[in-house]
DNA sequence: ATTGACAATGACAACCGTTTTCACTTAGAG
DNA sequence: CTCTAAGTGAAAACGGTTGTCATTGTCAAT
């Protein structure tokens, strides 16, 4: 689902007109795509730096935004309301995550729910239903 | 269950040895139970100085996470990470809310996705599964 | 290869919800 | 009533995020 058109070796985002290839994005998004873990945009900054990168904590912001705008990152926020990302697939899915090293894995939810969901919106008469499903422990690295 | 030792009219929280029962929780306490939607701390104050009575910032804050840890209010995050609570049931719940004006009801989730979870859970190594199972959707007097 | 328009960057300041500080007030036990 | 420790709240500090704006870099057109 979801091809891009045209472009083989695609990155979807930054490709539409008015959006220019720069370092900084690629870097950003090639160090997203080595972490299984949800990570803040400190982090974020922080990794790239330890492999000899140098990116502004802003345009690590711009750019994680601009990633979760495009969907090609899923952002939840931690109880303390802080911004988490992670670069997802593509389809809907939910997310297991440790809460001590936030290692994430994806999950596809149990089929019931979706139904689940749909009737019990209608029947309290809610329309556009979504629904956000997490399981969160501790991982067997973090025990 | 938990059922409070002792008192009849019982106020769970505030009720602890060395806490005391000041005009400011109370009317903190009984604005709360007026509200079927989610809320932050700012409206609490601004909906308890509407009704004539004044609390400062500060003390509506720390009355609402003694209550969160009392296990009295629920807290969930907008997704600009402000805080929101609401005074829910004592039991195992989930929320149907609407994304407009925050009007939230309670729900029992659905039986199979409490097994789901553990099985899930077990199946990668984790401990101490917790799930998190929001709905929200537009209510219909926001339609 | 050179140019030029405009998107992107990043140091810095502003922002805003939340927490801490601390002098003052007050509940409630004795 | 009195005394003490809990509670209050104005103001300052805090931390993540966003806005500002002068500078830099991309890339389409020449
Ligand atoms: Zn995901
Ligand atoms: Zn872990
Ligand atoms: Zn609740
Ligand atoms: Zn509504």
């Amino acid at each position: 689902m979801a091809a891009v058109a045209g472009k083989a070796l695609g990155d979807s985002a930054f490709s539409a007109p008015g959006q220019r290839g720069t370092r900084q994005r690629r870097v950003i998004r090639e160090w997203l795509g080595t972490s299984a873990a949800f990570v803040s945009a400190q982090q974020v900054r922080e990794g790239i730096a330890a492999k000899g990168d140098a990116v502004g904590l802003t345009t690590v912001y711009r750019t994680l935004q601009a990633l979760a705008d495009a969907g090609e990152v899923d952002v939840l926020r931690t109880d303390t309301g802080e911004a988490l990302y992670r670069k997802c697939g593509t389809g809907h899915h939910h997310h297991l995550t440790c809460r001590s090293c936030e290692l994430t894995i994806e999950l596809a939810g149990p089929p019931s729910v979706e139904k689940w969901s749909q009737s019990t919106a209608d029947e309290f008469g809610f329309n556009d239903v979504q629904h956000v499903i997490e399981l969160s422990g501790t991982c067997s690295n973090c025990r």
